[in-house]
Formats: structure tokens, C-alpha cells, sequence
DNA sequence: ATGAAAGCGCTAACAG
DNA sequence: CTGTTAGCGCTTTCAT
């Protein structure tokens, strides 16, 4: 292992002139400048992370906390982190929690320890004590999902708005009887996508019936989004379109009405949430609601870099959703 | 912050004397133990990990280089990685090159100053120079995919024998005129699933076509599957049944057999590889090659340990596959 | 069984 | 502009 005094040496300065080059800080003459880099390169020299980091006590790291990756929602999101991370000069570590409070918690020491400057959440419960607390000591940003009443940096898409978009332009396609399938979490996104749903369609003037709503496990699983559609479907006088908080949920429903011998978009319009890349590689190709997952990301880093070199940065910010139709909706028959 | 010197002197011992509690080395008296764990509580100790790392020269960190996360594919092996990192009191850190050889340059870098001890390699090309030099120097275990002709560690699959268990399932469903769609990409999977393809199609006595065989992109894209199923089935002669090498790539042919007017798989087979997620979200739902995922990363990462803590290893596992039938194969007609 | 002390590699205050 | 030096928090001889 080759040292800053080898640099020194090598380059016939001090210690202090090589750090001076490597910081780009101090005050350091174009012909050290030149010996030094000379001498760097020569001996290719890689300064020791933990000799620099114990003397600063600053990791520039971040970390990220996912819930799971095996869904694709998350990857561009920690795309977005990861470059905007690498624009400021942060790594990163991606935590996944995989749901495991006890997996949580020890990641959650890593920032304590100090082995991170400050973390992404993006799955926390809409009112999670820990987190609140945790907020109040170390740099957080919630990205997603979110605690309602705290003022925790956070930036997701306005899920009421999104969903009251959906039923309208259900609405718009002739559709009066309206499904919902939602999820038996506590994320806000869940809870703000039902009260989207039933705002508007109360606004619309249309019963929200409580046999039209479902709700799914709470990690949104395929299985369970096949039981809740299915269970709407079987009712009485069953829904002609469901709206499904998830795209899995959303194929779900479509695999329940196939069981059913519904078609879809014919006898049943089905709309998803997310966009997952696979919404596309589907039979029919799904309606869907397209969070911004890139810029979703690359916005929380930023808030959380700003929040850690300025020591503020609590906003809250929303960015633009987009509902894309495709081919899992239609007008009513006539 | 507080230090080991805090500890120390609220014990009233030395710093050796809670260092050697802190890592169960040395000798210490049951009395100095019990005071020290005391003050240990009573203070909330945390050890630094920068000053400890500096001092003994080693991370018990793993790096996990992965090209995407997108695919779901990556998420078990990640899992079954991290689970028995953990076991061994490792941390990992999930490294997404995103296909950049910058970011993975960056990565490899990480190993080199000493910010992790060894690395599990997901995306290597069969003849990557590069990581033969790297591996070298550092620790490193190739996860499913691999250098041919070198000694680097490895864990997979036997692709040849899975590919050719495919071609014998097909024919003893009746169909001769099998096609393959595989991708252009450099990964020893992708050769050895189309070399058990070619060499279980003669072993049968059916023959080769060129213009059976056609290539996806790098990524496996679903649009370049639609595109390379296009072609197979728009020939003259077209094949009754298509081996695609991963699930993706299948649900592209599906999509391109549909626009055809196909039915699957009434008028197409098609066998995919991976047995991602969505396999069984799709309809028909699809017959495809199981890898063992959890198993796979779990290996992978014992290998790795292994050869960080006894300086060896450097052996080549294979692990079984599974043939998961389902509803998108059939008999050939009458 | 315990403690004193010497660094690990680096940065930054201070003195020149 | 440059060099000397005192730590950052920890582990680990080496004495005792």
C-alpha cells in the first residue's frame, strides 16, 4: 500500500503540499503542483478512504432504503439517486429492507455510526414514529411515500390528484360503475389513491359503494390482486371498469375477469398505477398511471445533498404524473 | 461522539481492556468485562468503524456488481448474497453498473482501496480481460455468468444441459421444427443455452436451420424479442415451437405470434429461461427454465468469504435447474 | 490480566 | 507558498 508520505517523498514536498493538491484547497505554487501530480501518477497512488474519513468524520455517503428490489418501480428511482449522488461527488448504498424491521433498524445504525451522511427512504409507513425521530437527528428524505403531518423532506406525485384523474376519465368513457382495488398498507400513496377515487367520484355524483372496493395484501402481490378483482367481479351488479392502486394488482384483475370469461377492454376496463416496465409486454397493453421515477429520484438526492451541506432543505415537493391510455380500457357498450 | 476513551474511563479501565471486550480477543477478567459492558450501556457506545478499519486494514464489506436492477432476475441472487454475507458478519454494498464500463471501473476501484474486501460479479462477458487481471489481485466470484478458460471462481448453472433438456421436452411434445432466439450479447449463457440448442437439435436428428436461429439485442429487450420471433415465423417453413433464452425474450415472441394471428400454444410452443416474476402475470403463463436464485447468491457469496478469509476457493460450482411447465407449450397437432 | 504507547493514513491549524 | 505536527478512534504489541 502506497501512502501520501510516499507521494511526498517521491515528489521531495511535505505531507501537507500533497493533501493541498489532492484537496484542491491551500494554496499550493504551479511547480509543486506539477511534482506532485508527477509523483501521483507515478506511483499511482489512491488515497486511503478510512485515514480520510476518520480525520473529517464525513463519509459522503448516502444511503438508499428500498423495500425490495425484485419490483421494477424502484430501479429507475435509484437511478435518479445514483447519478444525481455522483453529480455532488456522494456514493451510495442501496439497503434493502426486504420489509425486515430488525434489517431496517441496522441500516438506519449506519447512519448513526456514520458511515452515511444521510438516506432516501422509500418505504415508510404514513406515520412511522421511528422515522419521525430518526428525521430529527440525521438527514432524511422520503421519497414516495411519506409521513403525513411532519415536516420530513419529501417529494412524491399528488396520488389524489392521480386518482381522481383515472375516475374522470373513466367517466369520460361512459363508465358509472367503478371499481377500486387498494391495499391493506399503510403508505400514504395507498390511502391518498382511495380518497382520490371516492372524492371524485362523489364530485361525479357516483355512489361509492362499498362492494366496489378491495383491497389487495399489502405488498401489492399478484395473488391478492387476482382475489380482490375477483371479488368485485363476483358481485351482483358488478363494476364495468376497476381502477388498481398497482399495475400488478392491475393484472391481476385482468387475469380475474379472464377467469371470469371477461374480456378486457370489452366487458371490463381495468387501469393500473406505476407503469412497470412489463405494463407494455401485457395482453392487452395496460392503462396506466406513469410516475416521473427518474426525476422522482434524482430530486430526492439533491434535497437530501442540500440538507446535508446547508444543514436545511425540508420541503416538500410534488412532481408531474401522466396517465397513459392504452389498450385495457374502452367505452362502455352502448 | 463518543469514544472508546469514554468507555474506558467511565469503566475505569484502560482502552486495551475495552478494546479486548469489544472484540473478544485478549484476556480479560469477568470483573474488568462486567464494568466495561456496563459503561458500554450506560454510554450507548458505538465503535467508530473508520478508526477501526484504518487500524486493521480490512471492510467486511462485499461488493455486489450487478448491470441492472430492473430485471427482477437480480433480486433473489442479490438477496440470497447479502443473507449469508450477513451470516458471516459481512456488509454488503449493491453496485449497479448500468452496462457503463466507467461505473464499473469506478466500482472495481472500491476493491483497490480497500472499501471492500471482495467483489460477486453478475455481468461478465466470457472473455473479459479485464477481470482477469482483477481478479487476480482481488478477491473476486462470478455469479452465473463467467470467464471461460480462466480459474476465477464461479457459481451457475449448466446452461448447455438446460438448453438441450428444453430441445428434448419440445420434441417429446412432437415438434421437429424448433427455433431459438438468443441475443447478441457476449455472456457465456447466452452461447452455452445455444449450444445445448444445436447440439441436442443434432443429437435428434433434426437439423440446424439457420433460419431457425435469430439474435436479440444485447439486453434481451422485449422489442428486439418481438422482432427476432417476427422473423422465425415469418419464414416459409415456419417452427412450431420457439426456445427463447430468457422470459423476457418469450413474452416478445408471444407478443409477435399474436400480432400474427398465432395462438399460443395452439399454433406456437414457446419456452423461456429464467423463471422471472411476471412469468406466471402472463397469459399464457409461461414454460420456462428455473434457476436456483437464492441458492445461486448464497454460494456465491460463501466462495467469496471463503476466499477473502483463507486466501483460496477458487473453485466452479454448478447448481440444478428446474424445467417449469406450463400453459405456453403444447402437443403439435395431429 | 492490565495498561502505556505506538501507530494506521489523512487533514488542518499553525508557524514559518 | 510550504512544512511541521497534532490529532481523528481504534487495535495491538510490549511491558508490567
Amino acid at each position: 500500500m502506497i501512502t501520501i508520505a510516499d507521494v511526498a517523498r517521491e515528489a521531495g514536498v511535505s505531507v501537507a503540499t500533497v493533501s493541498r493538491v489532492l484537496n484542491k484547497n491551500g494554496p499550493v505554487s504551479p511547480a509543486a503542483h506539477e511534482k506532485v501530480n508527477l509523483a501521483i501518477t507515478k506511483l499511482n497512488y489512491q488515497p486511503n478512504v478510512w485515514g480520510r474519513r476518520l480525520r473529517r468524520k464525513e463519509s459522503r455517503m448516502l444511503l438508499i432504503l428500498v423495500p425490495t428490489i425484485s419490483n421494477p418501480f424502484y430501479s429507475s428511482i435509484v437511478a435518479g439517486i445514483e447519478d444525481e449522488a455522483r453529480r455532488y461527488r456522494f456514493g451510495t448504498m442501496l439497503c434493502i429492507t426486504n420489509g425486515d424491521e430488525g434489517r431496517e433498524r441496522e441500516f438506519i445504525e449506519l447512519l448513526f455510526d456514520g458511515q452515511a451522511d444521510g438516506a432516501v427512504m422509500l418505504c415508510v409507513n404514513k406515520d412511522d414514529k421511528d422515522v419521525k425521530e430518526i428525521a430529527d437527528k440525521v438527514p432524511i428524505v422520503q421519497c414516495c411515500e411519506f409521513c403525513k403531518d411532519s415536516d420530513i423532506a419529501h417529494v412524491s406525485i399528488d396520488n389524489f390528484a392521480a386518482a381522481a384523474q383515472v375516475v374522470r376519465y373513466l367517466h369520460s368513457l361512459g363508465h358509472e360503475k367503478i371499481g377500486f382495488v387498494g391495499s391493506v398498507n399503510q403508505f400514504v400513496s395507498s390511502e391518498d389513491r382511495r380518497r382520490g377515487y371516492e372524492a371524485e367520484m362523489e364530485k361525479l355524483g357516483l355512489p361509492v359503494r362499498k362492494e366496489y372496493m378491495a383491497y389487495a395484501d399489502r405488498d401489492y402481490s399478484f395473488q391478492s390482486g387476482i382475489a380482490a378483482a375477483r371479488e368485485l367481479l363476483q358481485c351482483p351488479d358488478r363494476p364495468t371498469a376497476i381502477f388498481c392502486i398497482s399495475d400488478v394488482l392491475a393484472m391481476g384483475a385482468i387475469r380475474a375477469a379472464g377467469e371470469l370469461g371477461l374480456t378486457v377492454p370489452g366487458e371490463l376496463s381495468v387501469v393500473g398505477f406505476d407503469d412497470v416496465e412489463y405494463a407494455t409486454m401485457m395482453n392487452p397493453m395496460l392503462t396506466t398511471v406513469s410516475q416521473p421515477l427518474y426525476p422522482l429520484g434524482k430530486t430526492s438526492a439533491r434535497m437530501l445533498i442540500e440538507q446535508i451541506e446547508a444543514g436545511e432543505g425540508k420541503g416538500k415537493i410534488f412532481l408531474e404524473h401522466k396517465l397513459v391510455i392504452r389498450d385495457s380500457t374502452a367505452q362502455t357498450g352502448p
